[in-house]
DNA sequence: CGTATGATTGAACGCCGTCAATAAGAGTGG
DNA sequence: CCACTCTTATTGACGGCGTTCAATCATACG
């Protein structure tokens, strides 16, 4: 036992020193010692692509973080037609507190490892530090954000635009500065094609004619399928075509 | 002076007594001490439709509340096409608290009234009273479903489930047991033909062209193109075809 | 090598947008 | 009261964009 350990009786559990749920995340706000209690009922999950996050299930009564890769939230129609609604990057939290349970999935687009923890035990946290429930109330503005924003591509933007607003989307959050910069830009699409068209409310079909169009076009390259290269970002952007 | 007056030297403010906002919006939350500072700087608008909430403008630095009435948030393109992105009613917070705001317009769609303040003071307030925070975020939380579920009737539905899916939404708005009895409901719709497009990302001659045919299929009853009656509110609701 | 999954491409149909004409009300002023 | 205008809504004809159906290709895996 360190000489440490006996002065501060309480430091951050192992499994959060170098989680970015701490620094950017919803951890952030919590002390040593709530960090404590916390990690003794977490569980680490991981997960492949379109296996669902277990803090989606109904019957689960969990919360998660996500620590690493992307997940889709999404919606279904009574005959099968899928939108999905939103995406989450780590350190995202995932789940939706106090009361209604909207009918909506969370599954694994890519690999996917979260970090998950009883319901109950939030709203104890919440309960005795403002500044968790202030940084959830963030995160829930900026999804409030984005999915305004794509309500405007998905009721008033042509396909083209659609896709080209797609790509535009993961180029800047790929390369922050990519806007300001406006040289080339390369990324990948961590998406296959039907999660595309249920991103953007088109077909397989008509994602794979757009995307062909702008590399016929020279705004775009493609190697992979998945592996994108943008050599000028800002006619990417022009056709993205959104407002001011 | 009376002596009551005395004993509580704090009541709650004249303009406050009856006000929606302090019963279910986020006054809710004020002690009747914050009440009074809050009313000081509080100033009241009387909005005709089309005009847009002082609270909207960037310049403007104050939130509001609305009071009575509807408020439309909306998006544009560059190019002037147009998405209604959220309907607000009353008692409903209108404004964007911490940093970036979005490119939107706020503008009245009925006869509005607003309580406006300096958004200055409500950070402060927000300071004092974590449950103030807590109102805000159930707010933004209702609004993220909402708009998620709208999302999935843009992206993936027919012209007329759109506008199935938006009466309903109106019939169960004006009448919230209707989804269970399922007999007949009467309402007004709100919002010009215009609007309704905006909302529904269709064009007006569609809307137009799809309520004709919900009126020919007896679905619905059209007296002075505002006036709805839905005899059987189930029809409605499965014309929406919205999931389980 | 055979199968499964994901992606591309082609052809034809159909929904919905575009353009245009008409109608119905509300407000204004003579 | 009527004539005029402006706004809002309805209806029709036509064409284009995106879906649907179908075939082909590429890659990974057993």
């Amino acid at each position: 036992m360190s000489q440490r350990l006996d002065i501060h009786n309480s430091e951050v559990p192992v499994v959060c020193r170098s989680c970015e749920a701490r620094h950017r995340g919803i951890c952030g706000a919590l002390s040593a010692d709530q960090l404590i209690t916390l990690s003794k009922h977490t569980v680490k999950h991981t997960l492949s692509p379109e296996q669902s996050v277990p803090a989606s299930r109904p019957s689960s009564s969990n919360y998660s973080n996500i620590l690493k890769g992307i997940v889709k939230l999404s919606k279904m129609t009574s005959d099968g037609r899928q939108q999905i609604v939103g995406l989450q990057f780590a350190p995202d939290f995932l789940g939706r507190p106090f009361g209604s349970q909207p009918e909506m999935a969370a599954e694994a687009v890519t690999d996917v490892k979260v970090c998950s923890f009883p319901k109950s035990l939030l709203e104890t946290l919440i309960a005795q530090s403002p500044e968790l429930e202030h940084k959830l109330y963030e995160q829930s503005l900026r999804e409030l954000d984005e999915a305004r924003e794509w309500m405007l591509t998905l009721g008033r933007k042509s396909a083209a635009e659609k896709v080209a607003s797609f790509l535009y989307l993961l180029a800047t959050h790929a390369d922050p500065e990519a806007d300001l910069r406006s040289d080339s830009v390369a990324f990948e699409i961590p998406l296959k094609r039907s999660d595309i068209a249920d991103f953007l409310g088109l077909t397989i079909e008509t994602v794979s004619r757009q995307i062909t169009k702008l590399r016929q076009a020279k705004v775009i390259n493609l190697t992979d399928n998945r592996l994108v290269e943008v050599p000028n970002i800002d006619r990417l952007k022009a056709l993205a075509e959104v407002g001011p």
